[in-house]
DNA sequence: ACCATAGTATGGTCTGACCACATTTCCCCA
DNA sequence: TGGGGAAATGTGGTCAGACCATACTATGGT
């Protein structure tokens, strides 16, 4: 009774995956690049044609393949990158399950915001951007309008770090929050405070004050999500609010 | 079980997608909970089961669903919540692909890593965790061994942020970055130097002082991964250095 | 009461077919 | 010779039905 070999535990679609990010490693893929056909794949792998299909599904969830019908050059798989939609998937299906909180997304969200902004205040914004973002964000009607320009806003601050992970954060995070937000717009009626917000940004930016540009931005979050961020300042050390509830499963 | 509709106009798996994703919302559904079987599912949806499998795939892809052979109680597909391994598959073929830098990477852990030990200091972090893993690695004798505690203490600080949407990141960015981590020790030789920043880091979370922490980490970080990250400390706005090389290839 | 066996429901895989679509090719006609 | 429409082709999208491995469940004999 020897040389017994384990079952084979993976999947026929995780094989498919494996290999072609082998494939990926090995060959030198970059974005742009064609994969074979699903017949052809689904030959050369000895596997079905449904097997491909579904590792294409995952790599097409994953932001990394983009599938075309038709016939040509444009018809096909092919490599692609596109983080962001991966990732505001994964934050609205999180978020419908209740597995993440709003206050969990809102910090987060300062997080990156901050972190951005300081990059942006110490390695130079483009400046045209925000500029061009504050200008429109004035001659906004309603609220809906006025979100879309505030995240042109915001994402031009993440841009500018220069960080493709960290803005595809940015983006996802402003994806999932866009709801939220236009409430948050609605329930402040007034946006004159916001827009003192985004000017104060905008100068500490221009003047490379990483500090003052952080602390813009934290003011900015409290006044658009009262009481959700619990996030310590600095100056205070004693919050220790809402620190039950933590035997939550994450998984 | 009813409430279905019919499917058609967009690719079919989305729709199933999309009204599982209605379902969760509309009836409430939670982790744990399971779902109806592929067969019952294609029916109801009038769709074709490989349709209802590939939505599987997707959603199995972004953490939310699982799904067991067999019979019984356990058998059948199920809602989890597992958004660090989304997040794990997601960072590693973009690595792969090259769309995100190895700089990126790092210094996304490091903004996490800050805004965690900043969390752990003021809101108090589970300190024997963080021994008991300071303990474990001092009697490790390879780099791999040494990378596993210190994953966990690193794990248990994020923990203790008590936010499960940063805490699957800095899981995830981890896990990606773990052959760096094992590389970087066996570079470094001697971990001295790196068992000396996490006692730093923990007497700093047990004092409470979120700034020295924050600062230890940094240094941690830096003293991991030398003239990768190009994140701007407060006191040195000077720091545009490293600011060519955008397009180095990690491969 | 126990245990071996048959039954059954589950996801996993495969085959082969047809459809919709978009480009490419070909051929007829002006 | 040129143009335009029809046909061919290759792509992903969808479907139906079958079979397998698995793991629980029910049955029945001891």
């Amino acid at each position: 009774m020897s040389g017994w070999q384990p079952v084979r535990r993976t999947r026929a679609f995780e094989d498919v995956i494996a290999q072609i990010e082998r494939r990926i490693a090995d060959d030198g893929l970059r974005v742009g690049d064609r994969l074979p056909g699903e017949r052809q794949l689904a030959e050369q792998l000895r596997v079905s044609r449904s097997s491909v299909r579904e590792a294409m599904r995952v790599l097409e969830t994953l932001g990394v393949v983009s599938s075309q019908v038709g016939r040509g050059p444009d018809a096909g798989a092919f490599l692609i990158s596109r983080p962001a939609e991966a990732l505001s998937d994964l934050l609205r299906l999180h978020l419908g399950l209740s597995n993440l909180s709003l206050e969990e997304v809102v910090d987060a969200r300062l997080m990156i915001e901050k972190w951005s902004v300081s990059h942006a205040a110490v390695h130079g914004a483009d400046l045209s951007a925000l500029t061009s973002a504050l200008e429109r964000m004035d001659a906004t009607a309603t609220a809906e309008e006025f979100v879309e320009y505030d995240t042109a806003f915001h994402v031009a601050i993440a841009e500018a770090s220069g960080n493709r992970l960290t803005t595809a954060m940015m983006l996802s995070l402003r994806d999932s929050l866009r709801r939220y937000a236009v409430e948050a717009v609605e329930r402040l009626g007034d946006t004159s405070g916001l827009m003192a917000d985004h000017r104060r940004i905008h100068r500490a930016i221009a003047a490379g004050d990483a500090a003052e540009a952080s602390a813009a931005v934290e003011d900015h979050l409290r006044r658009a999500y009262p009481g959700i961020s619990r996030s310590p300042r600095a100056e205070d050390h004693e919050g220790l609010e809402g620190q039950q509830g933590r035997s939550d499963r994450i998984g």
